[in-house]
DNA sequence: CTGTAAGTTCAGTCAATACAGAAATTACAG
DNA sequence: CTGTAATTTCTGTATTGACTGAACTTACAG
């Protein structure tokens, strides 16, 4: 069992608090603070008696950061334990993220709103207003899923060059 | 009571859900669907009566909304009654919630993971590793804070206009 | 003032989710 | 095979947070 540093106790704490906020269960967040800080990959039980969680607990919440793909199993010669590791590399893992979640929520939302827009369309409700308010919501999605497409087919290296673009793209916009 | 129709029912009954999933209350959520959807301001009981909903839950949903900025109160002549109104521009919608997220949990993210990198440089632990990753998601944090504030500073033609940069923007991070 | 409508706050209830511990399953060593 | 370690699944409990209805406050009409 690791003893945790009071400034990784501090972080991860906070991270799941985080979490809560943005409908990540705590716990699963927690994990994923212990591995990203974590030198080495870990095993269940270190990770269980590290965060003083039950380790079913922990079962669930590797398997749920190994569906958002920021987590992955790795193994270690002359031991039978999975042990875990965390992507270390935050632009890639916020791509990752925002990945999953156009996925798991903006693409179904876009679906819905395509349906709703087109029972309006077809079916002899004149409801101009909802029609194009549906409309304004299904275009902006629409905009926001292809640029960040766009961005994550970029190189990793060109994704963190964005940073430096923000005085030529105030240029470009301004024109 | 608006009868809602089928297609702002099922606008409405998805909004709450996706609301959910992003650590927003559903009956927030579907408040806010409500309002957006509604082309007049409507009033508290209005809203009850329509979501099947306490109005002292609608009560407090409207006061959180108005906390985020994108629910507002509006009077019409000869009603006591507050009638509330969400705002139609989408583009400025998302950018008002996004100010919103940075202000409540970016930044206290920011201030947290500023300390803990203090503390380790400060404190005899050379924990090298550790702190990497501090700095990492801190630098990553700090960017994109700093990315989304001038953004949001350019004028909100200019912010729609960022979609037809797609192209241009490929150029520019390819040289 | 007084009465009534509107809006908010509060305390208790209820439902959803998280969690622990046990049981079941899987994988492997001997 | 058999036994054991590792992991997952399941079931019941606990915690959290959402929601209601009632009490309370505020603002206004008469």
């Amino acid at each position: 069992m690791l003893a945790l540093s009071p400034v990784a106790q501090k972080f991860i704490l906070h991270w799941g608090e985080m979490g809560t906020r943005w409908g990540i269960n705590r716990t699963v967040a927690q994990v994923h603070a212990l591995l990203y800080l974590s030198p080495k990959p870990l095993h269940a039980e270190e990770i269980a008696k590290t965060l003083a969680v039950a380790r079913s607990n922990v079962s669930t919440s590797l398997r749920e950061l190994q569906g958002w793909g920021i987590v992955r199993v790795v193994h270690v010669l002359g031991d039978r334990r999975d042990h875990f590791e965390a992507g270390k590399d935050v632009w890639e893992m916020f791509g990752t993220i925002l990945e999953e979640r156009k996925r798991r929520e903006i693409d179904p939302t876009l679906r819905v709103l395509q349906e709703c827009v087109a029972e309006l369309e077809s079916g002899r409700e004149k409801d101009a207003e909802t029609r194009g308010r549906l409309q304004a919501m299904r275009d902006f999605l629409t905009t926001m899923a292809t640029l960040y497409e766009e961005v994550r087919r970029m190189p990793p290296g060109a994704i963190r060059g964005l940073a430096k673009l923000r005085g030529r793209m105030r240029k470009l916009l301004g024109k």
